[in-house]
DNA sequence: CCGTATCCCGACTGATACTG
DNA sequence: CAGTATCAGTCGGGATACGG
């Protein structure tokens, strides 16, 4: 088994952009996932064990986080580092990288939340409209 | 059936932000959703009917164009205009919240492209690493 | 031309149990 | 504590056919 945590499965070729464009929807994936955005955030207080990191987002399963940290850890966003002691300890923590990734992730999280009541009213009218009428 | 197109399931409740954390989570879904991305791109250009959209995407389904175009314009993203002829005709258009939206993710897509060489450099040596050794 | 309904398969994911 | 393996359920999403 070898899960690479997210299929990528790459898109037809556009019109325009063609190859780059699978490439950037590739990261944009990896924004998507519920999951992956949330441990980008929590690492960006600095390094976290394992278990912290699966207290603090609390629903992940623990099957995910793994599969998350590795996708992560693959795309060189988070750097793995482990103490050979006993009990054994892993510190998960943001490369360069990945805090350059949290920037845009995070204006557009501002954009979200300056704009969740735009997008919640208009789900709200839209469900309205199609629920009766 | 009401497809809603996205699940945006809810997210547990997260220690610190907690209630907001799942409607901003549930916007950056809609961005990481692979054809939301594209259709918004499309239509920055300018309104789109319909089937010009699903030829330029080429690749993505007719009911997956449907479904997208609808969380879409259930976000208040995009207009659908109709125009009641024969054959009918239909309009999509972007919303000003939806040319809002636009600019984060372009930044977003930006960083990736700029990226995209450090990002495609660790996947592959972190699949050499795990390949092997 | 635009959209919906149905069928169906494969992928994601949670629960559980087991190793170092 | 950290991680893997297996199983089973759910659901996204493509293909197709039909209705307006």
């Amino acid at each position: 088994m070898r899960p690479e945590h997210k299929n990528v499965p790459a898109l037809p070729p556009s019109p325009h952009g063609g190859e780059n464009c699978r490439a950037v929807a590739s990261v944009l994936a990896r924004v998507g996932d519920k999951w992956s955005v949330f441990v980008i955030m929590m690492l960006i207080n600095g390094p976290q064990r394992f278990n912290e990191l699966k207290r603090k987002i609390n629903g992940i399963s623990q099957r995910m986080l793994t599969l998350t940290l590795r996708g992560l850890e693959r795309d060189g966003l988070v750097t793995r580092t482990v103490f050979p002691t006993i009990p054994p300890r892993v510190d998960y923590e943001l490369t360069d990288l990945g805090r350059g990734l949290a920037q845009p992730v995070q204006a557009l999280g501002k954009w979200a939340f300056e704009h969740l009541p735009e997008i919640e009213g208009a789900r709200t009218s839209f469900d309205a409209r199609s629920g009766k009428d």
